[in-house]
DNA sequence: CATTAAGCGAGACGGTACGTCCCGTCTTGTG
DNA sequence: CACAAGACGGGACGTACCGTCTCGCTTAATG
């Protein structure tokens, strides 16, 4: 198996238990869904996991990272089922069909409580503390955003969208709605409110001159 | 702007110190400016504040609470100190550099430590405890969207924005992205990025058909 | 009542709840005995006082200092419940008597788990902690060797013990083999043997010269 | 003397380490004189020994009988650097005297601390672990205590101590004080002590009826 | 204008969780 | 197969705060 994630935490070793680790990462993701983040202790997370607690503080340095990464290997996991396509957002020329697509499978994805739990602790811890918020955007984030960067460019080639304009704050116009209507409960999300932004983003709100 | 103070709590009483309440307000943003919103605790705000817990515990809820409450009073502060013009968007009759100009104002609050602190803390604190972030965006964020919301409305009559854009959704287009680069440190953010912003959202990124 | 007490622990305090010192006394002595201390824990005193563990460390340095005081109360219940007679030794006039019934009441409260358990507890304690070993000595010990000392000296008086003799000493030459066989199991102890101890330090092992 | 390796845990074994086990008999005897008995952990003492854990667990049941054994080992050593002589106490025909002398040696070896400490430990141990206890005395106290007990018989013999006296019970009277004082920091301890002992044993507290 | 009841500072209390230290067991190469 | 290395499940440590609960004391309103 190739890209052995790890990274930060430390120790190091081939003797880690693959059997504690898959267990602390089931046991994090029920007990934030259950009990919520703040509810969710490590102590908590090593009981129900049937764990020291010290091999939680082995490996990760927060309760934190562990659902970082307990979240990280739920997509994975996902990913791998569903069969590894999609990591790329259709192009099939006409630009408002496809992002209102990627956008209306989003709306799915944040109203699906698996999914919306951890993120929404992740998204909560990142906002105060900053390393841990960059950590992730580039984990969690960036790569989606990349995708979007790209079917931009596609459509710049295309036509579809002005030469001139950043594909990377481009994107911004009709993700960060969505984003922050979710995060922060500034509104209610659904497929009618994404089309809506696509159409606002890709033709403005003032009048076409004609 | 009048008298807004106890509201839910409530035990009730004229006789409740105003020297606690200021010395209180006072402790909590200091402590969150100075350690970290999590490592603020009520213990620690009452004795900076050289007050007793039960003091805090009888008039708010929860240090969420408190914070959110001293970080409002700050904001009445300020705003009777500038005299309080400015609760309005000025209309030149340029709404792009109307908006553009009131973007700039927001860029240079999000990096006034003095306001961000708090107000990151409370937004982390509102994305995992729903209740505090209706809380948060009714009383922190809604006040300035009606003010977009009011100006894009007159814009609409001017002409200047289609009427049949919904303009609590435009507003998002340029408030959203500026919203999420800050919190989030999905980005730099610049009076150049605010200004691009307003540009691609009123005019769209796609071509002017001509 | 005389004598708070107290003295190192610190905080001080006249609303210290009498009943959780109570409580303390009773779960610790009790886990002494049926576990043993070395199994006795300051969580597990806690628990079974229905205490904050934080209740013990505010008044207590150590599970050690907690059975002290425990048994000191111990101590002091029982001899307030035996009415306060006998704080000293009988002087019938036979002192070999009087020191043979005295050890036999010790050969039988040695023979006393209440008192046996807490009492050997501290003195393993106080061998590997010199601290609370003078201290087990000042407080558990002394006040008895006094006793001997002061039945001692009035032996001198009457003539039943040479003068020149060291009274502090002189007690050692039975009071010591008794307290070694009881605390290293070095041998059996009872009736026979003390006697036995006493006739041999009050005549000496050498044949009289006549 | 024989060689008196391995003992009760026995895995079996004369592939043992002869390097390790010395190794760990020098660290835990390094360990209980710097930082004391409590403070010294099976751990520590395997990580100072550069050994791994599981080397002692396979030899000892736990640290108190490593430390006996280490304890042991340092006595044959000594006893082999000295020459064997002297495992008898030497016998001038002047009781007292050779007493005296022996006792006065023991008080050096008390204040020597690399006797001292691990034997404190080891004392104490014993108190609160009977088995300890009687494993203790009877490796370690017994065969001086038997020395005592032929020197007496000899004297015996000689018509130096009367005849109906037990000498294992008479030489509790000189070698338990000082034990005493010394465990239990009862007093302090010297040669003008030690010989006042010896005095008050041979001939008694009473006056000498002539 | 005294009385009195609330708010107040202080901080002890029963708890929960923290992050650390060791325990004794186990697993994984190495010599 | 003993060994070093050290991960593992577990238990207890001593600490930090939680939110509740008395204690006097101050202080404003009322009878």
């Amino acid at each position: 198996m190739a890209a052995q994630k790890s990274a930060q935490p430390a120790p190091s070793s081939a003797r880690r238990s693959e059997r504690s680790r898959r267990a602390i990462y089931d046991a994090a993701l029920a007990l934030v869904a259950e009990v919520g983040y703040p509810r969710t202790t490590i102590e908590g997370i090593a009981a129900r996991a049937g764990v020291g607690k010290q091999t939680i503080y082995r490996w990760w340095p927060s309760k934190a990272e562990v659902l970082m990464e307990a979240f990280l290997d739920l997509g994975e996991q996902a990913a791998q089922e569903a069969g590894q396509e999609s990591y790329v957002i259709p192009d099939t020329g006409d630009l408002a069909a496809d992002l209102k697509g990627v956008l209306r499978a989003t709306v799915d994805q944040l109203k699906d409580p698996r999914f919306a739990a951890p993120s929404r602790a992740l998204a909560a811890e990142g906002l105060v503390n900053e390393e841990l918020g960059r950590e992730y955007v580039a984990k969690l984030m960036e790569p989606s955003l990349q995708l979007y960067v790209d079917r931009l460019r596609a459509a710049q080639e295309a036509g579809e969208v002005r030469p001139d304009v950043d594909p990377r704050i481009a994107l911004e116009l009709f993700v960060s709605p969505l984003a922050q209507r979710w995060l922060q409960y500034t509104g209610p999300i659904s497929y009618e409110y994404t089309d809506t932004l696509v159409d606002y983003a890709l033709h403005g709100l003032a009048p076409r001159t004609r």
